[in-house]
This record gives C-alpha cells, structure tokens and sequence, in this order.
DNA sequence: CGTGAAATTGAGCTCCCTCAATCTGAGTGG
DNA sequence: CCACTCAGATTGAGGGAGCTCAATTTCACG
C-alpha cells in the first residue's frame, strides 16, 4: 500500500482505457466518476466520497473503464494490482473483503439503477441527498451538514436530469422546509421526507 | 460444482434475504432479477442468458439481495460458496476469474445505467435489443434472430418506462424497417440502426 | 469591488405517462 | 376442430412532468 499524492481539484486520477496497474481508495476529498460519450458529452457514472475504492470495474478487462476525477483537494491510498494478488494468496480474509467490496459495489449500482428508472426528478434527487447523507454519516461525517463539491450540472448527468430542473428540485424541498440550501451547502432539516420520496426496496 | 435441477418458468432461483450459499450458472433457458418494492411493484434489474452468474451481489453482505425467477424452462449449475472458498485458496486463475466476471457485472450496470440516464424511450429499447442481441451472439446464439422470453411489462420495468411506450417504440422501429416483430419473435433487420439509437461510450 | 462561471427562475413545447378500447394469440373445453 | 376465454400486446386521445431556450441573480475568485 502506497500513499499516493495530493490531488488538486479537476486533476484526473485514473483514466479510461489505460491499464489497471492498482486500486485507489480515497483519504480524503471526494472525486467523480464519468465517461465521455461519442458525442463528447460526460456520463456521470457516480461520486467517490472519503474511505470509497476506485477502480474496480477495471478488473473485467485490465483496463480502467471510466474517469476518475478530484473534486476537491484529494488524497488517496494506491494498492498495486500486483501486490494485491500476492496478498490475496496468503489471506482468505482479504479475498472476502475484495469479493464483499465488489459486491457491495455492484449492489448499489443495481439499486440505483433501479431507484433511477422509477423515480420521478424529485425522487431521484431526494434518493441523491439521502444516499450522500448516509455515506457520509457511514464515514462519521455529518450526515445533516455537508457541502456538494459537485456541480448541479454533475448531479443532473448523474440522475439523468437537466440542471434545471435539479435546482427547481431543490428549490421544492427548500420551500417544503426539507433542506436549507445556500449554493453548494446543505442542511438536511427532514432526512424522512427525503427517503420517503426517495423510496427505495421493500 | 453441481448440476441443478430443471427450472419451470415462473419459479423462483433465489430469493431476497436468503443466506448465499451459493452461486449459479446458467446453462440454457433464461430468467429475470428483480427486487420487490415497498408498494408490492416489481424493480426489474436484468435479464440472466445462459452462461450468465446468478447472485453475485450476494458477496456484499452474504445474502441475496435480488430474487431471481426463470421466464423458460431453466437449467443451472449450483457453486456452492464452501467449494468456491476452497478453490480460490489454490487457483490464482480461478481467482482472477471470479474478479473478472464481478468487474464485468459491475461495468455493465454502470454503463447500462449510464445510457438509461441519457437516452429517451426509444434509445433505451434500442439499447436493450443491442445489448441482448450482443449477449445472445456471445453464446453463439443468432443475434439477429430471437424470442423475447420476458414481457412487456417486464422490458418496462427494467428500463423505467411503461409497457405502452416499449410496444410503441418496437411499433416505430418495425414501421422504420429495423426489426420485425411478431409477438415476442424478434428479427432484427438493422443491428447498425438501433446501435445508433442506443447510444453508448466513446 | 469587479468579473465570469454557476445557479436560479420563467415561459413554451415536447415526449412520455395515464386511461381506455381494441386486437392478437395461446391454452381450454365442448 | 372450433368457439371460448383471458392475459398480453397494440393503438388511440388527452394531460402533465420535465426539457429547451432565455433572462436574471448569486456566488467564488482575483
């Protein structure tokens, strides 16, 4: 395991295509997942917050297959690929964890999906905020207070919304006395209404 | 590994909150993954091909988090987890695998979801016949030439539209001359055109 | 402060959802 | 063999949520 170095914001740390020499975790800071379409736009595949793995759906071909970008000043970890396996041969409990992490993973990704294709903008939205809010609460960060370091055009390539209508997303919950919001910064007042309308698996 | 027992349509492969005591492999015949909603819906998350896994997102926490159902009469291999432990501990090729096949898993939800956010209806049916016609042609079946084994209501689901908008957008790619649809048989007649529609990555 | 990017807000229009009727096809019993 | 039945699929009409285009407003940074 490897301390890797700071990264400054909009500085990319894997990139598609190139071959997955190591896995990523990051420290500190937060970083987006995406890749770019055949028409040059961005498909916003996710968000990486602190304590999260990067670079695991390399492992289908040997090759990372999205971009991995700082949103903030970020400071991560760099497990060799390498290294890895010749740990994984000696530790049955690494080789669950990787299988968990991996699961887990695919997991989310399913549930989002599926969050996305029934939920309407303000559903989609709600489900974003809860699920930030719970991540961040997971890596005993404020689960109330928090700052999106991404931008509304971001949220909306990842929901699959335009930023307009993100924002008059916000704007709803703001009025409902859900959330305060103040650009980028957010108070959650009523965490139940947002995973009510998120909704979500029995 | 052991040779499953032949499913009927309709019957249940694994369910939600089972212990994962194991995984599957489909040898022929085909099924539907899906999670039940608060509301008693259905959240459809794909579709499972022979030679296709089942239950991979069980290694998030050790228990399916999906049911999975047959849609054809259905054949599998059971990999009992015990037996996969043991075989892990001695085959780096076989561990290399299992990574593989659960970075695929995950790359392909990733980019399905991808394209489920940014596309309309009908990219997303187009998508969905690319992608499955795909599948098929990796199995050594025709890829041009198949019977849809889920149903409308099914393909909605999964892809976050109603039934009536994917009957239209089979009707619109019929009237266009891409497909030829007759009931659940489906001839694709411009895989190019419907590759176009689906969109996809750089 | 001043400047430019990011976010909010507004108005019109399009696409898809909703509701409803019709049609098709597979399985059943006469 | 055919009428019957019922679920699944198609087709149609109308309305609403979200996209597009456009104008401000707010915020971050120098």
């Amino acid at each position: 395991m490897q301390r890797g170095r700071q990264l400054r914001p909009g500085v990319t740390l894997v990139r598609a295509g190139e071959p997955m020499a190591a896995l990523f975790v990051v420290r500190s800071g937060s970083a987006k997942r995406y890749s770019v379409t055949l028409g040059g736009g961005e498909q916003v595949h996710g968000f990486v917050l602190p304590g999260e793995a990067v670079g695991l759906e390399g492992f289908a071909s040997g090759r990372y297959t999205c971009e991995v970008s700082a949103l903030e000043p970020l400071s991560y970890c760099r497990v060799p690929i390498r290294k890895l396996e010749q740990l994984l041969e000696r530790l049955p409990g690494l080789r669950r964890e990787i299988l968990r992490l991996l699961g887990q993973a695919l997991d989310e990704s399913q549930r989002l999906r599926g969050d996305l294709a029934q939920s309407d903008a303000r559903g989609r939205v709600a489900h974003f905020l809860a699920d930030l809010s719970h991540r961040l609460a997971r890596r005993g960060l404020s689960p109330t207070e928090f700052r999106l370091s991404m931008s509304r055009a971001d949220i909306a390539r990842h929901l699959g919304l335009t930023l307009e209508t993100v924002s008059r997303a916000l704007g709803t919950f703001k009025r409902e006395g859900w959330l305060r919001v103040r650009a980028r910064d957010i108070s959650v007042l009523r965490p139940d209404a947002l995973a009510a309308l998120g909704g979500g698996i029995a």
